[in-house]
DNA sequence: GTGCTATTTTAGAACAATTCCAATCTAGAA
DNA sequence: TTCTAGATTGGAATTGTTCTAAAATAGCAC
């Protein structure tokens, strides 16, 4: 369980979000929530629940993920072309990305100082993401 | 022309970049680069060529693209999962994004602080990037 | 100019990630 | 138990990108 989890369990959670509590949403939210912070993407996932004889469609994945993250359960992050990260930690920080091996790891937002946001010509902030791409050699 | 341009044209570009100035290059290198900064998906530099009469497949724009990443002319930046966006601005800089049209916007490098950036556990930084998510309403 | 060859371009097939769809199933209320 | 809105399903469709093998071309040598 994650220092971030701020549920008993995956029924509550599920309850809190208002998304009905279903044999396939339990099982995810489980994977997902009770192993600390996690990256990971629709097919990671679904080998995971596969694994684990959890009988769930590739479609039920994308459809639960994406409620997820409309119900700020999850957070997708973008640095790959063509394919989806999410991860569990919803709180405000930031990412190394190893490019080699694909792999996301959290950097706590007190560990990066941005300064000096500038207000877009329009519209309101979202959110600011800090992307240190990390590679092997220089 | 761009403030960025180092070249006096599109074939002393090419020639530079050790890349053959055939037909289909020089067009699209004027298309990217002739007009000051820009940010452009696959598709939108295929449907630019084609509207200028400029005979080109798709398979040679993702060439071209690609070759021109990997000759430092361009820059692919990763905002939208599922689709990539190539920049002509090669600075270091970084960006807004306008999540309802898709838009990207340049911020240069001097406008935003980023300080106290932490090593990664292994490897070396390729990049720093910093994208504002913009939405149009709270 | 002509011929030659390595490089480039091409159309279309293949591929990978994701979304859509219409049929079936199920949670939960009555 | 029955009912029904909502959820799940397999498979087809869609989207963005890459691959492939054949045809075209840049640029050199003559």
């Amino acid at each position: 369980m994650t220092s971030h989890w701020p549920y008993a369990n995956a029924l509550e959670m599920l309850r809190a979000a208002k998304l009905r509590p279903t044999r396939q949403r339990l099982a995810l939210a489980k994977l997902l929530f009770e192993k600390g912070d996690r990256h990971v993407t629709a097919e990671q996932l679904h080998d995971e629940a596969i694994a684990a004889s959890i009988p769930v469609s590739v479609a039920t994945i994308y459809n639960t993920l994406h409620q997820f993250v409309a119900a700020r359960l999850l957070r997708e992050v973008v640095v790959n072309p063509g394919r989806s990260y999410f991860d569990t930690n919803i709180a405000d920080h930031h990412h190394f990305f190893f490019e080699e091996s694909g792999r996301l790891m959290d950097i706590a937002s007190d560990k990066i100082e941005v300064t000096n946001l500038p207000q877009p010509p329009h519209g309101t902030i979202r959110r600011v993401e800090v992307v240190i791409r990390v590679g092997s050699k220089g």
